[in-house]
DNA sequence: ACATAAAGTAAATAATAAATGACATAATGT
DNA sequence: ACATTATGTCATTTATTATTTACTTTATGT
C-alpha cells in the first residue's frame, strides 16, 4: 500500500499554481512540494488537509493508496 | 490551524475496536495509535489513509484544522 | 478479591519529513 | 541572445513521527 498523488495535475488545474506558490499558501518550503509531487515522501496528514483545502477537494481525491 | 481528531469516537462506533486491534489493522504499534489520538502527533497522510479505509470514511471526517 | 485485557505514560532510539542553501536545467517572455 | 521564472536535484541539518520496552493505572469479568 504505498502512497500516490497527482498534486501534480491540481496544481495545474488550479490556474496554473506554481511549485512556490502552493508552498507559500500551505506554509512549506519549495522542495518540500516539490518532493511530495516526485512521491520522494509522505507528508503530515496536516499537511495533507491543507493542500486539499487549497484545491477544495477531498484529501482522497489528491493522496491515495495503491 | 492545528490538526484534530476524533479517532477515538470513530474506534468506539466500529464494533469497540482497540487500539490494539486498529494498530494491527493498520500495521503500527499501540503507542502510536494513543498517541495520535491524543493529539501528541500529526500522522503521515499514508496513515491517515489506512485509517480512515478501516472506518470507511472520509479523512476529513476523522482529522481536521481548527 | 483476583486475574486479565485495555489504556495511559515515559524514555530511548530509529526512521523519515521538512528546512535550507546551493547550483543546474528547462521553459517563457522580450 | 538575454533575462527571468519555474523546476529538478543534492547534501546537510533539524524537527517530528514512529518503534520498542517497560511500567502504571483503569476497566471488565469471574
Amino acid at each position: 500500500m504505498t502512497l500516490k498523488t497527482n498534486l501534480r495535475k491540481y496544481r495545474f488545474l488550479k490556474d496554473e499554481m506554481t511549485q512556490k506558490q502552493l508552498a507559500d499558501l500551505v506554509k512549506v518550503s519549495r522542495q518540500t512540494i516539490h518532493a511530495i509531487e516526485r512521491g520522494k515522501f509522505n507528508p503530515s496528514v496536516r499537511l495533507a488537509l491543507l493542500i486539499a483545502q487549497v484545491f477544495q477537494s477531498p484529501v482522497e481525491d489528491i493522496f491515495y493508496l495503491e
